[in-house]
DNA sequence: CCAACATCTGCACAACTGATCATGTGTAGA
DNA sequence: TCTACACATGATCAGTTGTGCAGATGTTGG
């Protein structure tokens, strides 16, 4: 069992990924750095809730950014995030979904075991 | 960019991870299964609440259930959960936390240049 | 200086989330 | 059958989250 800090760190970086919008934003980044309203357009967001995602994302230090005039290109901060998203991603797709998020009745096989 | 419905269950599965109670719940199952009170135990959750958080994990198969009389043990149900797990454990632990979850002020060094 | 542009920020509100209390379901033992 | 036990569920309520709107900041060009 890992150290208490670390494990709430860790729930924190899921956390952050577990929005559709900020992953969207994330995965979005995979490809390279994009300005913000290529990140909308790309995460199919408003470029204000892009701009408050990616505050918070900056916050997290898993993005980083990148000034140039009056444009902001940002980028993934970390391999870290990368392989975390692609190790996901790369079993999702290999994973038969769950599209019901609720349990049918039971899951007790033996219901019908006459 | 992948699937919108990949993107959507992963995105749920992050959710999942995301919560301190489930994932002191999921990182308590990498050592092997527990039954209910040892995991609310292990958690420090309340039995209602770790059966609450159970129904969900669940419902999304990230853990598996085995009963035995009046017992249900848990169980890790992919190896997919536990390399994410890890994965993402090891990443944390060697990565400076960021326990300010705001940005101090300006991240503009320039902002005092004369 | 002034206008246009790209991005950032604060506020208010609806939607979601997680924990608790009380109760229900099913099993073990006398 | 009845009691004790282990777990599951439903309702509820407070705290958190995400989004749009309006306004602010900083940059480029004339």
């Amino acid at each position: 069992m890992p150290a208490d800090a670390d494990v709430a760190d860790l729930a924190e970086v899921f956390g952050l990924l577990s929005g559709l919008g900020r992953l969207h934003l994330m995965l979005a980044l995979r490809g390279g750095e994009l300005c913000v309203s290529d990140l909308a357009e790309a995460a199919g967001l408003s470029e204000s809730a892009t701009s408050h995602a990616l505050r918070i994302l900056r916050a997290h230090r898993v993005v980083a950014v990148r000034r140039s005039g009056r444009m902001a290109y940002y980028a993934l901060a970390d391999a870290h995030v990368r392989s975390l998203l692609d190790v996901a991603l790369a079993h999702v797709e290999h994973t038969e979904p769950v599209h019901s998020h609720d349990e049918p009745a039971h899951s007790r096989e033996e219901a019908a075991h006459g």
